[in-house]
DNA sequence: TGAAAATATTAAACCGGTTTTGCAATATGG
DNA sequence: CCATATTGCAAAACCGGTTTAATATTTTCA
């Protein structure tokens, strides 16, 4: 319609090669009549780069939690700021299903969450796959080989039980989170050396892992529930996330325990909106969830232009938030 | 490598043609020894099907609220079980940029989150546009043109407003969400309806809009302040959101009034976990965010099945949940 | 003025699949 | 046993762009 080639139209779109300005005016003019634009898939598929970049959470999982949401709004600002989409993948993976109905993945770079030991994305990953950018520590074996964004986790819960043995506290009751991820292990390292450092024994019956594919309130609830029941020594829990923390106050109301009083209570915190209403209001240490998630797409960005950057990780430092829930203890309590 | 041509492998892969079994295993076994895997984008190109759905947010919008995130879990469950995924456009809008700058949408249909009157995105539709999905009203003027699924806000605030009105609340604050948004008229209506119903006066000055761009918390926290500041009387609040019913709660208690004994507090719930920790616990309608977002993907992917299926809405109900934020009010209070 | 350089455009090759077409090999059946 | 289906595969066209190589035009400058 414009009387030129497709590869003058190209050059219009693309502004790869000059074109005489007579010439652009008469195809955009077409264009908008047309109302022509160019193909995505087209595109992508000589280009070859899609500009998208994935979300991958793991198998079979399909719900975000908090912390995810706000880790994905810190994706979203830099994909915003730098031109790029996210796509988040909720296909079975691969080996699952037969080879005959797997594709490669529609994305430039991955972002993988919550990696777990033995995980199968970082065992499938080849040398053809997109590069990745993990969040969390990825699993030990292949530690040197990704980069990745993560909390200091073994320094936060070094920092949350050093706190708690400050105000007097020596029987800490750790509800931890599951154990295949990686991150519990690292919090199960850093409240044992606090323990440790501070000369305290390690009561190993104080460390509890919640179990995959349970509620975490529920979780916190009933085994808080039990330690009570059982009569166990503790004057402290530091809880593995705020959801584990809210079971820990409804069993501590049900058993007439009275939070900071009789029990103090600290959590590792991915809501911060939701710990300040907690009654009384939840002490603990805020992961800045957004902020790892904004490090992770711009390192994850930054790899994609510059392939051969080396293999960096980031960690973000965490800062414990006292509020009301976490008092001095006494030998006379 | 296998010996065969292109085409077979195709069909080796899609298995929309017969292929004898000992070929197909030469070429599977082909296909493993070279990792390879079809081309997304080559074969979306020549599909024309990318087995992708958008979520379309605001222009310029770039944060997920508690309420987006539950929609998303809704979404992403039946995005799993069909086989889609999903992605998230945070692509400034195309008109914004240059014409030259923008391209097809890399997915076979979309959901448009909060629709607003004047909302670019409809307008820009055209019959080339993917199939779409309006998760709330669409603008009154397209009302018929678009599937979309809702709660029944003026349903819902109706059922609000009645609710505190059978406790005896003559004057009620409804502090909405901001006027741009099609539910927050939707709302008016229902809480005028309701009023006019029970044979009330309505005060134009108890209803007061959010403004777009601030803080919700800061809204409710601030409104309220100046209300009871000024002595006007109402005994009791509907916030628009739970963000805002927590300001209202920070300002009762800066300004030393009880919940529920002076004044009742009622929310539209985006969190259930949330609301419940309120103190006291935050009595309000929840709106069932995952079930909207799970309608909606099912209503959108059916419709890329069936293109021809006519233009459907789906009111997905609310239900009140009594917490202790409300009370009985009676004239001698 | 004419040769060299710079600029603008086109035709053709390419990205990596799917789909159509046509032909050979095998199966069916009267 | 031969005509007719059916099945299985290769060759070629196609999806809608980008990119390269070749060509045509204009500009620069000796």
């Amino acid at each position: 319609m414009a009387g030129v080639s497709k590869g003058t139209v190209s050059n219009v779109f693309t502004q790869k090669r000059a074109v005489r300005k007579e010439v652009v005016d008469r195809v955009l003019r077409a264009a908008h009549e047309l109302n022509f634009k160019p193909n995505y898939w087209a595109r992508t598929l000589s280009m070859k780069e899609t500009r998208i970049i994935g979300l991958s959470m793991q198998a079979e999982q399909t719900k975000f939690s908090q912390f995810h949401l706000s880790l994905i709004n810190g994706v979203l600002q830099v994909c915003y700021d730098q031109g790029y989409r996210l796509l988040i993948n909720t296909r079975a993976a691969d080996h699952k299903r037969d080879l005959r109905h797997s594709t490669t993945d529609p994305v430039d770079g991955e972002i993988l969450l919550d990696p777990q030991e033995n995980d199968e994305r970082f065992i499938r990953r080849t040398e053809t796959s997109p590069p990745a950018v993990v969040v969390g520590r990825p699993p030990e074996a292949l530690g040197t080989q990704f980069c990745y964004v993560d909390n200091d986790s073994v320094a936060s819960a070094k920092k949350a039980t050093q706190f708690l043995i400050d105000l007097g506290h020596r029987h800490i009751l750790f509800l931890n989170t599951p154990k295949e991820r990686t991150v519990s292990e690292d919090r199960r390292r850093g409240y044992e050396s606090a323990i440790h450092q501070a000369g305290y024994e390690i009561h190993p019956e104080l460390h509890i892992y919640e179990r995959l594919n349970t509620h975490s309130l529920e979780y916190g609830q009933t085994t808080t529930r039990e330690m009570l029941a059982q009569g166990r020594t503790f004057s402290a829990i530091i809880a593995g996330s705020d959801k584990i923390a809210l079971g820990v106050y409804q069993a501590a109301m049900e058993m007439r325990v009275s939070i900071p009083g009789q029990l103090s209570v600290f959590a590792f915190e991915n809501d911060t909106v939701f710990t300040s209403e907690f009654c009384p209001p939840l002490t603990g240490i805020t992961l800045n969830a957004e902020r790892i998630g904004s490090e992770a797409a711009s390192l994850l960005i930054e790899r994609l232009r510059n392939p051969s950057t080396p293999t960096v990780y980031r960690l973000i430092p965490t800062e414990i938030i006292i509020r009301e829930s976490c008092r001095i203890w006494n030998a006379r309590n």
